[in-house]
RNA sequence: GCCGCCUUAGCUCAGUUGGUUAGAGCGCUAGAAUGUGGAUCUAGAGGUCCCCCGUUCAAUUCGGGGAGGCGGUACCA
């Protein structure tokens, strides 16, 4: 213990809430990209970047307080001491985006863009710091025509990406419904408005008996923890409690009646209602405007085949988001899956999005519709993985080959190419070539299909050594004593050294691999 | 933010009723075996026992505070 001489060493460690990724999670993440940029193309959408960096007020409403700027984002300050901030989420910087290039832009704008955001926010399992999104949006379109376009795509997307009918649904909603029917409760509270909006979103999560609770008094969670609620009276529950069971209907038309008759009316109220709410929503359009739309995105898509099997209307959608100004949809997963603690679980939502005409009168002051979706990629990616539906399609280590002899690595090198020229991962040893075994043994790590073993002896003869180390790891299990081990060298044979390449490319994981690349 | 649990070797974790050299397994390095991976055997390197303060002759161990990790919950643009 008396040596406290050494230098510090430096720990190392991930700021929290990052992550390295593993080269298995960026080839499945690249894959998976792919396959979703091939649905949004088809439907006309064109990639555009923006910088992670922007102006801390050009993202909203977060601007930095003195010291400790923004809660949830990260922030710097420039040279010239204007705030800079990590961008939270896609949408923002494509509204600065389209508001700065408002003049060449031609509308409707459709475009997607996909990379990574940053949270400065407590990370939780299977929420980081930074984390990546695709995200596609249409700008300039005002219809619900838009809207129902983002919803079909959505659900061809997850179908490209081999989610099972059945296995998700889009779930759509409107959040001038739900603000008509807030409006009717005279709650002109922005805080409390959106406790209830928050308390309906956890349907899913916490079911119908919690909802209650945390719209009313509160409810305490199993650590203890006390979440306070929305203050609703118990009527006002019951009510809310009607509009959301629209959802175990069966058919879409019943659903959609059930939220005609969704706004409070004295008329239509039974006793001791009457009277309570006193509707100022009786003359106003808003409630019927969302109502008719959802029923027009409701016909449109199941005209083109989008049953509610696959798009649905859904009481309990909300997307708790505050820019929201009419429809919203989200992609929810359907299949259970187990967790940590063996539990079974839904896995829930992996995107959703909605229509947003306010965000670019911000810098332009002229109001400019726009709807549009973000997919939670690493989510989405955990759920791939769930349903086994990324083949595990690794790609085989590179053949090594051995350095036996210094002066010959010209002629190893060759070899390599030759290999790589025929599309094979290859590559030369190139750590301390003296131990020979070190040189099988990285390559057996490494997971190599094989070896190339060619000394002086092999050389002379014009000949190579494949060392087959699938083959050899299979003879292993049967051979206890190494001196049979080494002298029987398993999987090993030889072949002329101008049919190398053919050698190597019959090895079945080669060939395999190569059978795959033809089919693409 | 709030609530709970945790922190000892690169990793997973024992252990010390407060006492002199703090352990295991895995991993790593070297050798047995210098042109053959695995298995086996031998040896070695590797520790501020999370940090600070307090109690004590003595603290990795006890007390207080802090930091970090994990989980729940809140927030989530």
């Amino acid at each position: 213990m008396a040596k406290n001489k050494k230098p510090n060493k430096v720990k190392a460690r991930l700021v929290r809430g990052f992550n390295d990724r593993s080269p298995s999670d960026i080839r499945a993440t690249n894959k998976m990209m792919g396959q979703i940029q091939e649905v949004f193309e088809l439907y006309g959408f064109d990639p555009i970047e923006t910088p992670f960096l922007e102006y801390t007020d050009a993202l909203g409403k977060f601007l930095p307080d003195s010291d400790r700027p923004n809660e949830g984002v990260f922030s710097l300050q420039d040279e010239d001491e204007q705030w800079l901030s990590l961008r939270y989420d896609l949408t923002a910087p494509l509204a600065r985006h389209v508001a700065q290039n408002f003049n060449e832009i031609t509308m409707p704008y459709r475009t997607y863009r996909s990379g990574f955001v940053f949270r400065n926010e407590k990370p939780g399992p299977g929420r980081f710091r930074q984390f990546m999104q695709f995200d596609a949006d249409i700008v300039g379109a005002p219809g619900v025509a838009a809207d129902a376009e983002m919803c079909m795509m959505m659900a061809d997307t997850m179908e490209a990406l081999g989610i099972k009918r059945g296995d998700y649904v889009i779930r759509v909603n409107n959040r001038k419904v739900l603000d008509s029917i807030l409006q009717t409760f005279h709650i002109s509270d922005e805080g409390q408005k959106l406790s209830v909006l928050r308390a309906l979103d956890k349907l899913d999560k916490f079911g119908i008996a919690d909802v209650k609770l945390l719209l009313g008094d509160g409810r305490k969670d199993e650590s203890g923890d006390f979440t306070k609620g929305a203050g609703l009276s118990p009527l006002e529950i019951n009510y809310l409690e009607q509009y959301l069971s629209a959802n175990t209907l069966q058919s879409q038309h019943e659903v959609l009646s059930t939220v005609a008759n969704a706004l409070p009316r004295k008329t239509s109220d039974k006793e001791g209602i009457e009277g309570f709410f006193e509707s100022q929503m009786y003359e106003d359009s808003t409630f019927s405007e969302g109502e008719s739309e959802l029923e027009e995105l409701q016909a449109l898509v199941y005209d083109n085949g989008y049953e509610k099997d696959r798009i649905k209307i859904d009481t309990t959608c909300v997307r708790g988001l505050e820019y929201y100004t009419g429809m919203v949809y989200e992609a929810k997963l359907l299949f259970d899956v187990t967790n940590e603690k063996g539990q079974k679980v839904q896995f829930g939502s992996v995107g959703g999005g909605g229509r947003y005409d306010g965000l670019i009168k911000r810098f332009t002051g002229q109001a400019v519709p726009a709807t549009g979706f973000s997919i939670g990629v690493s989510r989405l990616m955990s759920a791939l993985k769930n349903l086994d539906r990324l083949e595990a399609q690794e790609m085989p280590a590179p053949i090594i080959v051995c350095v036996m002899d210094k002066s010959r690595i010209a002629d190893y090198q060759k070899m390599v190419s030759e290999l790589r020229n025929a599309g094979i991962r290859a590559e030369m040893y190139q750590g301390n070539p003296k131990n020979f075994g070190k040189q099988l043994q990285y390559a057996d790590r490494r997971g190599s299909p094989a070896a190339i073993i060619a000394g002086s002896d092999e050389f002379e003869q014009g000949i190579v050594q494949i060392k087959d180390l699938i083959v050899g790891k299979e003879a292993s299990k049967n051979i206890e004593d190494n001196e049979q081990w080494k002298s029987e060298r398993p999987g090993q044979f030889e072949c002329k050294r101008d049919e190398l390449v053919a050698k190597i490319s019959e090895l079945p994981a080669i060939k395999k691999w190569q059978e795959k690349r033809q089919a693409k």
